[in-house]
RNA sequence: GGCGGGUUGGCGGAGAGGUUACGCAGCGGAUUGCAAAUCCGUGAAGACCGGUUCGAUUCCGGUACCCGCCUCCA
């Protein structure tokens, strides 16, 4: 059992977790708004709170975690697309429309992030699902002095709980001097944020007690924690640039709907991501998808990988370079330990990931792990029988601890090595190269060697010849077909 | 303008007040029909200016620059 360390931002210190109950540790993460494919930057949280995931069941037994990341499916540009398709003609109610563009939304997100290695959440609950939980919610703190009803909307008074802006480091009084928003005329207070606002017959609605309207936005992950996981519950985890305001406010309408319950224990924010040392936006240029990664060939898994070079609280930056770097390290790895079952994590791995989810420390102790396989085969086969024998494991128990550890990182998963081009035999070409070089040995014209060479290095294999003979790799950019035309 | 974070060798990226981080790339060598891969070896840093200290990249202060939030863009 090792003592999970995690960097909380509410009292922005490393601390040692202690789950209030190890037999049901509870994490809630905010998840996508369901309007449009997930881009890179949404990913990263994703990979973030999976390697956190996988950390936590592999400590306190994976039935005994319960990681919940919602949907948010209520959201005005989700409202806009779906007005569009109405628009476009399309016969069916908006509400079906809306269903229709989150449905879809929420299949690709699957797909997109399932390619990254992570596992689905236990609970992944959709905002429209608890509308009636929010509602409920809203009532507790109007009753309670915490909100109040004005032109329609329901406002939360921010002035109500003292101590609001202790996560972010902010005073209410310094965020209204420098604030630069237009304040709604019937605030209050400006830093009075909404809780419920009404709905035109153009939009989706749902009743409530102040008329046909629909939820603000920080309400929907303080409704669904507190049914899911209850008004105290261990961590919460989202992107840094949630931390104000909407971590905060979730904050104070959760701790003032239940003031018994201590709410997070744990806020854990991951930095941001940038592309090529840049913001990426779309004005710049630098904008995609994981989807657009994976269609030019980039595996998942090397996505994957990349992220995890990079300690979650720094800033994240996308580069070709590393990318490139990552596929060569896993391919290097699962030449090696394709098929391997895995057994027990490193000590080594484990320690570096409790310490504050330092998967950086982590994929270096892979590397070392890797360089004492090596060395351990090689005392295997070429070794006297004493060295052999006295060899604190084999290399196989090496082997096992390994896929072990990476697949605690959430790489080398079982199934996951597809794209290294595993599934392809080489084994005929490897024949023929072998027998063209021995006759190209004695007859010292070794030009058919080389075109069959060239023709195997661009489709995409890496071709190694050696005393011992020829051995055939699929290597970056592998193309099947163009191995094919070779027949 | 307010608040917060950062700045390490060509690139990525750590720990530690004094000892080689490490990986990739580079360079030299071994090996190879040639390459690739592999192995051995190797140079290279701590934004800037001060301070504390016997000694700071590591602590403190300032400057510059970068990033984020303050705007329902993770």
């Amino acid at each position: 059992m090792v003592t999970i360390r995690l960097t909380n931002s509410m009292t922005r210190r490393k601390e040692d977790f202690q789950p209030i109950n190890r037999d049901r540790v509870g994490m809630y993460v905010c998840g996508p708004t369901v309007y449009d494919r997930a881009h890179l930057g949404n990913a990263r949280p994703v990979v973030v709170f999976d390697t956190l995931y996988r950390l936590l069941r592999n400590e306190y037994q994976p039935d005994h975690v319960k990681y919940v990341r919602n949907f948010t499916d209520v959201d005005d540009k989700i409202n806009a697309e779906a007005q569009r398709r109405k628009a476009a003609g399309r016969p069916e109610s908006l509400e079906a429309l809306i269903r229709e563009r989150t449905e879809e939304t929420i299949a690709w997100y699957h797909a997109d992030m399932d390619a990254l290695g992570a596992l689905r959440p236990d609970v992944e609950p959709r905002a429209t699902e608890f509308i009636g939980a929010m509602i409920a919610m809203i009532e507790g703190l109007i009753a309670a002095g915490h909100a109040y009803e004005a032109a329609g909307h329901v406002l939360f008074r921010v002035r109500s709980y003292r101590n609001y802006g202790a996560l972010s480091g902010r005073s209410v009084d310094d965020m209204i001097a420098g604030a630069r928003v237009e304040v709604a005329p019937f605030k209050e207070d400006p830093m009075d944020f909404v809780l419920w606002k009404p709905s035109d017959a153009d939009l989706p609605g749902w009743d409530s007690p102040w008329g046909r309207g629909r939820p603000g936005w920080h309400i929907e992950c303080s409704a669904m924690s507190y049914e899911l996981l209850g008004d105290s519950f261990d961590i919460h985890g989202g992107g840094l640039d949630l931390q104000f305001p909407h971590h905060e406010n979730e904050i104070a309408q959760s701790c003032c709907a239940h003031p018994q319950g201590g709410f997070a224990r744990y806020w854990l924010h991951n930095e941001m991501l940038q592309v090529e040392g840049k913001k990426m936006s779309k004005s710049l240029g630098n904008f995609f998808t994981v989807r657009d990664l994976l269609g030019q060939g980039i595996p998942g898994e090397v996505i994957r990988f990349v992220f995890l070079m990079t300690h979650y609280r720094s800033p994240m930056d996308w580069t070709a370079e590393k990318a490139r770097q990552a596929e060569a390290t896993l391919r290097k790895w699962h030449r090696v330990l394709t098929g391997v079952a895995p057994t027990r994590p490193d000590d080594v791995v484990v320690h570096a990931l409790a310490d504050d989810l330092n998967t950086h420390g982590a994929l270096q102790a892979l590397r070392g792990l890797y360089d004492r396989l090596e060395d351990v085969r090689k005392v295997e086969a070429y070794g006297h029988p004493n060295d052999r024998s006295s060899l604190a494991e084999s290399g196989d128990a090496i082997e096992g601890r390994f896929v072990a550890s990476a697949q605690l990182l959430g790489l080398l998963l079982a199934g996951g090595d597809a794209w290294i081009g595993a599934g392809v035999d080489l084994a005929p070409y490897t024949a023929r190269l072998t027998a063209l070089r021995e006759a190209a040995m004695a007859s010292k014209d070794f030009s058919a060697v080389d075109a069959l060479k060239s023709a195997l290095t661009a489709a995409g294999v890496e071709v190694r010849m050696s005393k011992a003979g020829v051995e055939l790799l699929p290597g970056p950019g592998f193309d099947a077909s163009k191995l094919e035309a070779l027949q």
